[in-house]
DNA sequence: CCTTGACTACGATCTAATTCGTATTACGAG
DNA sequence: CTCGTAATACGAATTAGATCGTAGTCAAGG
């Protein structure tokens, strides 16, 4: 079983917020999420993604202490990667295009933007097909 | 009824199928597909989507032709500004750069790019907060 | 110890999405 | 017209994801 498992919606969310917090109890998790369902709801999903090896929870400390396994960085490039297959011909450069185009983005990222792109265009230079 | 009615991921495939071929028949479209699921089972989604108004057919030609109603464009914006909320902060600029660092970039896409990346500051420069 | 409130485990339900079986209809060949 | 094949309609089963109720467990205060 490789890193195929790819979190559903409701765990992403709660993966987003170890990412944030580093480890935190079901009610944080729970408080945090403030999604307006019950809180077994929530734990549920913990214990789901601790089956599924996504989390871990702390030693033996009693309010039980829960991190995240799965990468942040990892995880979210496959989750892309999954979403560009599912839009026309999976092409990166239009979703990200339909991305920027759609949404604010401040003239500070422009600028990681604009690196990015150089140091791609200098790679597609050095390695011709 | 406004445009929320986002496709669901088997809806989705038959959408790129439509918007690429402009018409097909079922027959033709699940060929297309090519899922290794059932005939009736590509059907039932068509007939899904024409009740839900995602695509409508043709007259009344036998085998039935149908094609998108939903614009390509206009769904992509929404699925990816659906899909971007799930990320962290929503950030267009990340999204846009996983999805560029994970993938194949051709020149002339980056050139695209820049291009809109141009624009995009312009705007703000011309439009400050 | 023993009660109590917090925390955890787990089965059961619910819903949306997917998948398919079967019945019905349409239409061209004979 | 009548039969046979292709196409269509539709109910029903399955699956995956989400939601919750209830029962069990723990550990601190009395």
């Amino acid at each position: 079983m490789s890193a195929k498992n790819l979190p559903t919606n409701a765990e992403l969310a709660i993966l987003n917020i170890l990412w944030s917090k580093g480890k935190a109890t079901v009610k944080q998790i729970h408080e945090e999420l403030d999604s307006g369902k019950g809180y077994t709801t929530t734990l549920k999903f913990v214990q789901i993604m601790r089956e599924k090896g996504m989390v871990e929870r702390e030693s033996e400390s009693r309010p039980h202490l829960y991190s995240a396994v799965v990468e942040q960085s990892q995880t979210e490039k496959s989750l892309i990667s999954t979403w560009m297959g599912k839009l026309m011909g999976g092409s990166a450069a239009s979703l990200a295009m339909k991305a920027l185009g759609s949404s604010q983005v401040t003239n500070e990222e422009v600028s990681e933007l604009r690196s990015l792109l150089d140091s791609i265009e200098e790679e597609n230079n050095n390695t011709p097909r």
